[in-house]
DNA sequence: AATGAATGAGGATTCATTCAT
DNA sequence: TATGAATGAATCCTCATTCAT
């Protein structure tokens, strides 16, 4: 293998470890089959060679989550960046929060897992710091959404990203979050039952912003 | 210990076992505490007295959902067959929904792993079982709901049953997975952030609820 | 293996892995050596059954020591106890210390690395409850030891079993505290160096016996 | 770091290593945290650079106690070639041999380590160099002592020196081998039973003195 | 000569499950 | 039916040593 030697190489495996790592989660999306002895081999490297980009494996969970939290509030920045000259409703708001669904299916694996995760063997001070991260990128665009979406009261952008995490979460739980249950998902009887999570997601998110809007209308009024 | 001998006594033995293990994973919600020497030792049972009533710890934790479950949809069945007389708004039905708010926090932490507690251990045929079962009772009490609110179209009462459940259990993460967690949220960077899953799930519900009608009268009209 | 069912068996088996614990140990007596595996294999137990009578590595071998102890100082005692009716001088006293070399062996081996032991994974109560127990034997053992050379002065008697002690452990290690070190030993041009333990050990407990008496008669005249 | 390129630039780097060394055991005296890493970045050198100058881990170490070993005996040559006028008695002797103290706690720190260390990875010769040069010196040392006391028999000296060694190391081993037994003796029931390191082991020196003055002295009637 | 990234063997400990009593 | 002693697979992490630069 060969050597990082600059900061700049150093950077680069560090984040070839983590791709190694997602896609290993990936293909078993259970912590405890996320194995550093796994992970080595996924990422071609020696076990000891991991700790020298990472302390614990929590950190690895950590960094993992961090980055893709970090790609999706990315994507929807732009998507609320873009100015294509039309008016800004929530069915437009939310084809922008949609657009970005492959993070979300990633994201929901991952925040499956993170609570167990960060109680065991995470120092307090980096979770601490993850959290405050995560939190100031869920402010910074709520109030983008919120500039987007005037019937949106303060606070509300933010919060309906919270909300929409916690759907992300939730459903995806409901959805597939094992082989097992996709298996039993296509037993016939539950045919009606059968979670769609993208478009569940969508809807659950017009018929949020919806509501919302409603809502404000009713007050207005 | 009393040896149970009939089939009934065995089955009081069975809930006895089932009500010890919740009450030690309530005191201590991360299934990594939940090992069967715990569980033995709650139930004042030995360890291999567990396996005579359930084949793997993976078992127990299913037939103690599955208990929650029935218990949830018990009450709120009760809670739409009531009649007070008065119409019935999406607000009444969102109250009758959140009244059964400590089922969800007992739920919603069993819920947050069952995807990983499934995955694993569980005969496929016990997995298609309990799903059932629970699908069963969601199409019921969805249609009692849609017979409550006339604006919810056919299908859409288990629908709104299974975003609640999704809702509960992604709130319930954000909101205190864990003692981490809960630390952590006391940072005062992080007060706007802050979760109270209770308000957060009433909130949630009303606005889902008021979405639902306004779509529905947009169609109307 | 049968299993330990009454409380009798169960010290019998406890006392069965001190008893492999130690055989291994003497085979290769280094710490390091002293892994749980090796452990296991020598009491012809599973890994896991050493831990249901030890809480942890250390634990056994501060029981191992104990014992030895123990032991020790019961020879001492008896050896005192003893009365063919003669007088008794420094030279008696010195030949009851050294009639159980057997055990001074033995504990100097488990002794040189006694410090690194305690050092970790030990909890401070287990470590002191330890040291108060040796520590109480040996003032009793030394008041004994007092009573029948009345030149000692109130205290010598133990604080010369301290020290007796303390040139076990140290002779020892200038000994043969390895296959290495025996092997250099027998290198033609450290003859005069070579160290017999029992040898030096009788010589050195003669002398200092011998250097308080003369002390006290020094102090009479 | 500047190159060393003359072969005494090269030995002055050893010692230096050597130095580093020294110091880094003396804050953290146990063996497990005498790493290569800590060494390396006590050196300020890096960690392949070490293997420049010793081939393992353990060669350093024997160097280490090797220059201790070295300084000792040349601080008690010097004092006993001192020639005050007076005559040479065992008190004098022995005053002498305690002058060097600070010697003896950082050798008592290391030797009490050598047997472990020197079992594993030192090749045979590297061991007998070592043991050959330290009993060359006490012999050397041991034939000034008994120049000095004429009541020694010849070999006495050295073996007097050996003796002191042994004192030195098993006191040390229960005078503080590490942080928790230093907690446990601060326990009062053990009051009586702390050790004075330099205050046992001067006692030791005089009383051993004293025994063998009063046995040549039998000898002699 | 100097470096430090990469390696992987090695070990303590936990815990679901079995089975003799 | 009840027990709990026995089991051993499974996993994280450390650290001496190597070697490409």
């Amino acid at each position: 293998m060969q050597r990082a030697r600059s900061s700049e190489e150093k950077r680069e495996r560090r984040g070839a470890i983590l791709d190694a790592a997602l896609a290993a989660y990936e293909a078993d999306p259970s912590f405890a089959a996320f194995t550093m002895d796994a992970l080595a081999r996924a990422a071609g490297l020696g076990k000891g060679t991991l700790y020298l980009y990472f302390r614990t494996k929590e950190e690895v969970f950590l960094a993992l989550v961090d980055a893709r939290f970090g790609a999706w509030f990315d994507e929807i920045d732009a998507g609320l960046d873009e100015d294509g000259g039309g008016a800004w409703t929530g069915g437009r708001a939310a084809a922008v929060l949609m657009r970005s669904t492959r993070w979300h299916t990633t994201l929901a694996r991952l925040l499956s897992i993170l609570g167990t995760v960060v109680e065991h063997n995470v120092p307090f001070e980096t979770a601490l710091a993850f959290k405050r991260g995560v939190m100031a990128r869920a402010h910074a665009t709520g109030e983008r959404l919120e500039r987007r979406l005037p019937f949106l009261r303060p606070g509300q952008g933010a919060r309906l990203l919270v909300w929409l995490h916690a759907m992300v979460i939730g459903l995806w739980q409901l959805h597939e979050p094992s082989a097992t249950i996709r298996r039993i998902m296509q037993d016939p009887a539950l045919e009606g039952a059968r979670v769609d999570f993208g478009r569940d997601l969508g809807t659950l998110l017009r018929i949020m912003l919806r509501g919302m809007q409603a809502e404000a209308e009713d007050e207005a009024s």
